[in-house]
DNA sequence: ACCGAAACTGAAAATGATTATCATTTTCAT
DNA sequence: ATGAAAATGATAATCATTTTCAGTTTCGGT
């Protein structure tokens, strides 16, 4: 039961709706709590299907769009035109460093820019939700190897 | 002569490679100049072909990508699968502020964040390139109106 | 444990955005 | 003016994602 708590809001949110449960459901969930921190739909349905080798890539796709709603991930895109899930549960918030030559994602944390992040929803009379910071750059390793 | 400046990094760009100018290429950097802050390659078509009925949405697409190389533009995707362009030049760098229920993009600027992500780069030993940051929430509208 | 309505699944087809192909036209240095 | 190189635009292709729909599963009420 490592992931009951992830698992209890699922559930939760299953049985708010008129939702059911599945064995889909349950792998898929399985799978993507045991992912990396940023997972692409069919990355996702490649690490389930080798161990539940029926399911199929559309439900991959609707049930990663119920984690969304139930607050476990989060969609981002990166550049091109896929999107990627994030995990929003249970993980610390974080932001992303990439490296524009290579492509790798430094994960950040930042509470003073944080807090003045708040400030700017106050000034706009927003209620946060949410949001996403990427900075990109080059890294130490690709600036040495010139190219 | 409105957008000279522009037009001669544009330039600047086409001679350095062997690229070659065209009708075409100017009636979309015009048309693209005269755009709103967030433009989808379609719209800028549509608002193109207002004016240059013979222009063709597939060139819009290749000379977007020529802004965004020479710097006049920036391809950035917001929710949706579609990419938005956005001016960086002659227009101070912003980022956003997204109402989740009406979709409103508020353009917002903050030294005092930009700072602290300039130390976060340092402190990784990236040399800085860009950044976008995007904070969504609920404006004050659509919380009056509850839904 | 059984039943039936409602929800879930997966395959195939549809969609929507973007890109590749290619024959024709245009640009530009000579 | 000429010709090579690049640009254009129509069509077709691709890629990620969504819809459709017939068959299957779930679950609350019996």
């Amino acid at each position: 039961m490592k992931y009951a708590k992830e698992e209890a809001v699922f559930e939760k949110y299953i049985s708010s709706g008129k939702l059911k449960q599945s064995k889909q459901r349950k792998n898929i969930m399985q799978a993507f709590l045991e992912s990396g921190k940023h997972v692409t739909a069919e990355e996702l349905y490649n690490a389930v299907k080798r161990k539940f080798p029926s399911v199929g890539l559309i439900t991959v796709y609707r049930t990663l769009k119920l984690f969304c709603k139930c607050g476990l991930a989060r969609e981002v895109c990166f550049e091109n035109g896929t999107a990627r899930y994030e995990h929003l549960y249970g993980r610390q918030h974080h932001d992303h460093l990439i490296c524009s030559a290579c492509g790798k994602v430094i994960e950040i944390e930042d509470p003073d820019i944080e807090k003045l992040q708040d400030r700017q929803y106050k000034m706009h009379g927003f209620v946060p939700q949410g949001h996403r910071m990427d900075l990109y750059g080059i890294c130490r390793k690709c600036r040495m190897c010139q190219r």
